[in-house]
DNA sequence: GCAAAAGTGTTTATGTTACACCCATGT
DNA sequence: ACATGGGTGTAACATAAACACTTTTGC
């Protein structure tokens, strides 16, 4: 270590938002924090990054230690820095969205040490930190991105309706969406494969698909801008 | 300082990819390394982060150290942090991209300690640490930016001539564009301003415009979306 | 008068929006 | 039979793409 660097650091932590989705509305998984600064408080999952591990598998590994998911959809959104955001000291984060399908949710409270909840993302409690600034930053992403890239499907089962995806558009965009518009586009990429299962329930089925990430990758490959 | 944490941190770093626009191409301005570790090597400038300072400030103020530039657009582009990626240890750079007007670029090699060059985007040298990579985000990151935010006019200076924005929009997206259709569709915007000036030289004098910002921030106030 | 870049409209093709009714199921 | 969500096509409109010649200047 013939140039180690020798004068203070910050403490580097990373957090997570996860976002999931129940059909009706965009929800976000919070945990309850069991140790101080905010014990008590709801906050992002998350913590330090450990001296030889790489950055998202920090964010994985706090995410399965303080919530039991694990295989997600994980991407980094962007560092929260200002002196003075944690209240220990000089704490830099690294904050990661995550997205999780509905069978992939842990059941709420299925979690050893600390308790996990969903929350709406319109009813949030008050949050710890400034984590209140990193949800707002990962909405906005969220919002931006599903218009450009199929995201979105890692917010749905592996077989999901029509109906469902439009369901999540809407709620993610915040508004209505025509439905005869929205399937003939959406169906126009062909990267979404039509099964021969339905769903059942009081009223009509519902066709099932899944997206075929293969053709998906070959469209974009072939210089293809998904927008909806 | 109740709760300080006191296991081992990483160093934190940040650097900045710098762009700037000759009239042709696209370019980035890097500095020679006056110490170890890739001692004269060239990389992108950055540097450590203190202990009290906010992220952008830390990139401005080593922008400033390195390069003499000031008052520059500045953005962060994502966090670089894979073990390994330093050989001093370990090292995490949150990375920031800055963007330059010619009328703002120094003078090749009129800084103090280090040695600054400007180097065409396709034309680079072999660079010190994962900079390479960091590049290509950053590279990546105008090329999407570009299209939907009117980040060029960052690039090119108060004034200029339409000539000039349709330059840098082929050089940053790699591909020629339709005069007319361009005209047609930025001048639709309503935010470029045209002047009583024009340009001088062998040929026929163009036009000069400057970018009003107020317009363009009414625009997006009111819901619009720009894209080209 | 020639070389070099500036400037300017119209037509066609493509994509987006708006819109209303019948279908299949469970109760 | 009725309530509920599933499923389907067309016409009007707006946006994007293709395309060629004239103008102004310096030399």
């Amino acid at each position: 270590m013939a140039y180690q660097y020798e004068y203070p650091r910050p403490a580097l932590t990373v957090d997570c938002v996860v976002f999931g989705f129940d059909g009706d509305g965009l929800q976000v998984l919070l945990i309850r924090r069991g140790i101080e600064p905010f014990l008590g408080a709801w906050a992002l999952p998350g913590g330090f990054v450990h001296m030889d591990e790489d950055l998202p598998e920090a964010a994985r590994r706090e995410l399965e230690e303080e919530t039991g998911l694990h295989d997600v959809f994980l991407e980094q959104l962007a560092t929260f820095g200002t002196p003075g955001r944690d209240p220990r000291g000089r704490v830099v984060s690294v904050a990661y969205v995550a997205l999780v399908r509905p069978d992939q949710h842990p059941a709420t409270g299925d979690t050893d040490a600390s308790e996990a909840a969903w929350f709406p993302c319109g009813e949030l409690p008050g949050l710890a930190f400034d984590h209140p600034l990193i949800l707002e930053a990962a909405l906005e992403r969220l919002r931006g991105k599903i218009r450009y890239q199929p995201v979105g499907f890692e917010l749905l089962p592996k077989r999901f309706t029509l109906s469902q995806i439009q369901a999540l558009y809407e709620a993610i965009l915040g508004r209505p969406i025509d439905k005869r518009n929205f399937r003939k586009k959406l169906l126009a990429f062909d990267f979404l494969v039509p099964l021969e299962e339905f769903t059942s329930g009081s009223h009509r089925p519902a066709r099932l698909h899944r997206f075929d990430r293969r053709k998906y990758e070959a469209l974009v490959r072939r210089g293809f801008l998904f927008e909806l």
